[in-house]
DNA sequence: GCTCTTGATGTAACCGGTTACATGAAGCAA
DNA sequence: TTGCTTCATGTAACCGGTTACATCAAGAGC
C-alpha cells in the first residue's frame, strides 16, 4: 500500500486539499476545529508529506549540496560535522557529493544538483576555476571553499595557509630555531604551495636558513625526509612539515634515530589532526577551527540563498597550537590568532 | 534570468516537450537529426533538467538517506567514504542526516526524508527499536546498521563483536597466553557487552583463566586497570581491552611499570583506530573494513529499493590485525577472517 | 487506389504538493 | 430587506518533468 497523499487526507476528512495544506502548515485562516480534525485524519492515515513535491511547488528544497574532493581523514569529517550542525540549525539538509579526480565526470555531476539543492558549498581544489565556473549553473547560489585561485570575485572562503606557515616559522624562531627544514606537500597542491611560500617568506624575513624537501602529504614521506637528512649528515634544528601526517612520520623517524624532540630538533606540522594530541611528544601544529570553518560556509550560503549580497573572499587564518614537539617561546604566541583581512 | 525549462527548449526548437524529453534521455524512437537539433538548442540555452521535477514524475530520487548518530572521528568518515564510493558507482546520491541524542526531534526528522530519498541506511544505536520502527515509514526501504537489538526480522547489518573478541582471544592463546585480563567497556554499551561475551565464551572453550575488570572505553580506565593488577600482584600474561583507547592506556601503564610487552604481558585492543599503528609497540587489535561495511549497506539498500527480497541480519566479523604488542603464533591467524553466518 | 502497418511526433494527464482566486455564508449597517 | 465586508473554504492552475495515448505521414501489399 503506497503512502497516503494530501488528496487521500482531503477525501477522508471531506475537505479540500487546500484546507489540508493549510491545516498542516499552520496557516491562520482556518477554523481551529477543522484544523484539528484534519490533523487527526492525517495522523490516522499516517500521512507524511512528500518533500519532493513540496520542493517543486515551493521552488525550494531546503537542501544544500556539499562538494568535496575526498572523504579521507579527519579534516573532512570535522568539516562535515560543522556544516551539519549549522545546517540543521537553519533547517537545511545536506546532500553530499564527492568529486573525485576525473574532472569531466565530476563537473557534469554538478548538473545533477540542479533542482535538488538550493545552493552549493564547493570545495574543489583539484579542478581549474574555468572548468568549475563553466558548469556551475549561474542561478545556483554557491560558495567556494579553498578552491583554485581565480580572477572573478565570488563568494568564497579560504584557509590562509601563508599566514599559518608564517606563524609556525615565527613560533619555531621564537623557540630558538635557526635552521629549518620544510617538508613540502605535493607540488600540484595549492595548500602545499601556499604553505611553502609562507615558509619561504618568513624564513627570508627572519634570516633563517631553509632547506626544502619534497613530500607527498603521506606519513612515509616524513620518514623518508628524515632518512635523507640522516644520510647527508645535515645540520638543522627544526622540521616543519606541510601537514601533520608527514610531521608524524618525521617524528617517529627522529625517535628511532635517537634524536631528542624538541631538544635537538623541533617538529611542527599543519592541520591539527586529532592524532597530534595523542602521540608523544604531542605535536605542535597550526589549524583553523575546521568545524567552525564549515559552519561559516553554510551560514554564508544560506545568506546567498536568501538573496543577500555577498561577493567577498574571506580568509581564515590558522592559529599555532603549541605542544611538546617544539620549544616554547617566553611569550606565548598561541593566544592571538593572526587574522588577515581580505587580500588585495 | 531563471533557468530554462523543458518547455523553453521545446518552444525554441519548435517541437513538443515530449520530443525534448526523448532527445535528452536517449530514447530510440526519435529521428537522429531531430535529436541532435534539440540537443543543440538545449546546450545553447544552457538547459539543465530540474532533478526535483524529474524525481516527482519518476517517483524516484536516486538518493539514499544516511542516518548516523554522530560525525566525530575516523569511523564515520570511513563509513561515509565506503558508502559514497558504492553509491556513486550505482548512480545514487547521499543525503546526510545526523540524528543527535534527542530522540523526539531526530525521529520526526526521519519524516522529512519521505519524498526526498528512495531508502535509508539507519545507524541509530542510541534509540530503541520501538521508537525507530514507529517512525520509519513502512513503505520506505531501509537497512539498519548496528542498531539496538530487536525482535522483528529486518534487513540489517551488524559488526560481530562476539566473533571479534573470540578471534582476539584465540590469537592470544595461539601466542601462548593462558591468563587473560579483559578490560570491559561500559556496562550499558551493546558493543562492550558483546565483546565481553565473546571473551568469556572463548576463554571457557579454550580453558583459559579470565579476569574481568570494569572500564569505560576511555584511556584512563586502561591505566587504572593495570594499577589495580599491580597493587594486587595478580598473575596474568595478556590484557585484552574492549577498545583501543583502553588498550593504549594499559600499554602506557605497563611500560611505566617496566613490564615488557609482549614478552611478559601481551596487549590487544579493538577497533583499529589510527593511533594503534603509530605507538610503540604497535597495538594488536581487531576491526572490520569500515569502508567495505558502508559499501555493503548501500548495496543491500539498493537491492531493497529495486524490490529485492532481503530480510536477513548479516554479520561482519572483524579480523585480527596482529602487531607488535602480542606474540605471533606460528600459523598466522590474520589471513583468514572468520565469517560467521547468520545467527539464529 | 485503397487499406494496413510502422514509426515519429504531439497532446494532455499525471506525479503531490502550494496558493491565487472564486465562491458563498455570516455579520453588520442602513 | 438590501448591499457590503469579512473570512473560511473550495477550485483549479502551477511547479517541471515523464509518458500513455492520439495523430498523422509514409511505405508496403494487394
Amino acid at each position: 500500500m503506497p503512502n497516503a497523499t494530501i488528496r487521500d487526507v482531503a477525501r477522508e476528512a471531506s475537505v479540500s486539499v487546500a484546507s489540508v495544506s493549510r491545516a498542516l502548515n499552520g496557516a491562520t485562516n482556518i477554523r481551529p476545529e477543522l484544523r484539528d480534525h484534519i490533523r487527526d485524519v492525517a495522523n490516522r492515515l499516517g500521512y507524511v508529506p512528500h518533500a519532493g513535491a513540496r520542493n517543486l511547488s515551493l521552488a525550494r528544497s531546503s537542501t544544500i549540496g556539499v562538494v568535496v574532493p575526498d572523504l579521507h581523514g579527519e579534516f573532512f569529517s570535522e568539516l562535515l560535522r560543522g556544516m551539519d550542525r549549522q545546517a540543521s540549525e537553519l533547517g537545511l539538509h545536506l546532500l553530499l557529493m564527492v568529486m573525485h579526480g576525473e574532472a569531466d565526470r565530476g563537473v557534469t555531476a554538478l548538473h545533477a544538483m540542479r533542482g535538488r539543492v538550493d545552493g552549493l558549498v564547493v570545495m574543489a581544489p583539484q579542478i581549474t576555476s574555468d572548468e568549475l565556473f563553466a558548469h556551475l549553473p549561474r542561478s545556483m547560489p554557491s560558495i567556494l571553499v579553498n578552491c583554485a585561485p581565480h580572477a572573478v570575485v565570488r563568494p568564497e572562503l579560504r584557509v590562509d595557509n601563508v599566514a599559518g606557515a608564517v606563524a609556525i616559522v615565527e613560533h619555531l624562531a621564537a623557540g630558538g630555531c635557526r635552521r629549518i627544514v620544510h617538508i613540502a606537500g605535493p607540488e600540484a597542491n595549492i595548500d602545499a604551495q601556499e604553505r611553502l611560500r609562507g615558509t619561504q617568506e618568513a624564513c627570508a624575513r627572519l634570516g633563517l636558513a631553509l632547506r626544502v624537501l619534497q613530500g607527498d602529504f603521506n606519513e612515509d614521506s616524513g620518514t623518508t625526509a628524515v632518512a635523507t637528512l640522516q644520510t647527508e649528515g645535515a645540520a638543522y634544528d627544526a622540521i616543519f612539515a606541510a601537514n601533520d601526517n608527514m610531521a608524524v612520520g618525521a617524528l617517529m623517524a627522529l625517535k628511532r634515530a635517537g634524536i631528542a624532540v624538541p631538544e635537538q630538533v623541533a617538529v611542527a606540522g599543519f592541520d591539527n589532526i586529532p592524532l597530534t594530541r595523542l602521540i608523544s611528544p604531542a605535536l605542535t601544529t597550526a589549524s583553523i577551527d575546521i568545524a567552525e570553518f564549515g559552519a561559516r560556509a553554510v551560514v554564508r550560503l544560506a545568506g546567498l540563498i536568501d538573496g543577500a549580497a555577498d561577493d567577498h573572499l574571506e580568509w581564515r587564518a590558522p592559529i599555532v597550537i603549541a605542544r611538546e614537539s617544539t620549544r616554547q617561546p617566553s611569550n606565548n604566541t598561541t593566544e592571538n590568532p593572526i587574522r588577515r583581512g581580505d587580500r588585495e
